[in-house]
DNA sequence: AGCATATGCAAGCTTCTACTTGCATGTCAA
DNA sequence: TTGACATGCAAGTAGAAGCTTGCATATGCT
């Protein structure tokens, strides 16, 4: 699980996620407006289309193909292997 | 607290953090000889060294000196940033 | 003081990463 | 089928990151 870490080092594939994690299953396109919109960053289609599939190499999303379009959806299950790594104790302790 | 992520992205920081958890309080020789006995790291003092410079100005690892000692401690507290920026659901659920 | 130990600083090099650019593929509607 | 829409592929480029190399500073022991 290194690429992980590696597609988390990235400030615009963890904008990516943050826009997922407020409106899940987005479009490459409508990820492109929104993040041009709310985060002021200007990234061009293929520079989000690439961040996307290194996220999904890292597991962080998953994909739906329907038609011409390509749904993506946020897991955040590999992030729990960060948290068990090293002991972060919980914040409710 | 975005060097966090940039400090992580490396898994030779990863192994440092993973030693002073096995082992907490380390001098740079000590990590320098035990990097190399148990993780099998052919890293050299420079660039350990380089990496503790990462790691604690990301808050990942606080200092203290002592003499021509200097002990390194690790922090998982900036990793408590990373489970509540997308709601990681706990274990336990 | 003199020497070994422990760490710090900085320039140079190589590799990788992020982004761009240009074109290709596939889907749907008229 | 034609054209617009949505995405995919791949080469090229500028910048950053990690590591090395060499020397410098500082502490402790004899």
């Amino acid at each position: 699980m290194s690429d992980v870490f590696h597609a988390l080092a990235a400030p615009a594939r963890r904008a990516i996620l943050d826009e997922l994690h407020e409106r899940d299953g987005q479009t490459l396109y409508e990820l492109c407006t929104r993040l041009t919109m709310k985060h002021d960053l200007e990234m061009s289609r293929q520079a989000i289309s690439q961040h996307l599939d290194v996220l999904e190499a890292a597991g962080l999303i998953t994909t739906r193909r329907d038609g011409r379009y390509k749904f993506h959806y946020l897991d955040t299950g590999p992030l729990r292997a960060i948290v068990e790594r090293w002991r972060v104790p919980d914040p409710e302790e």
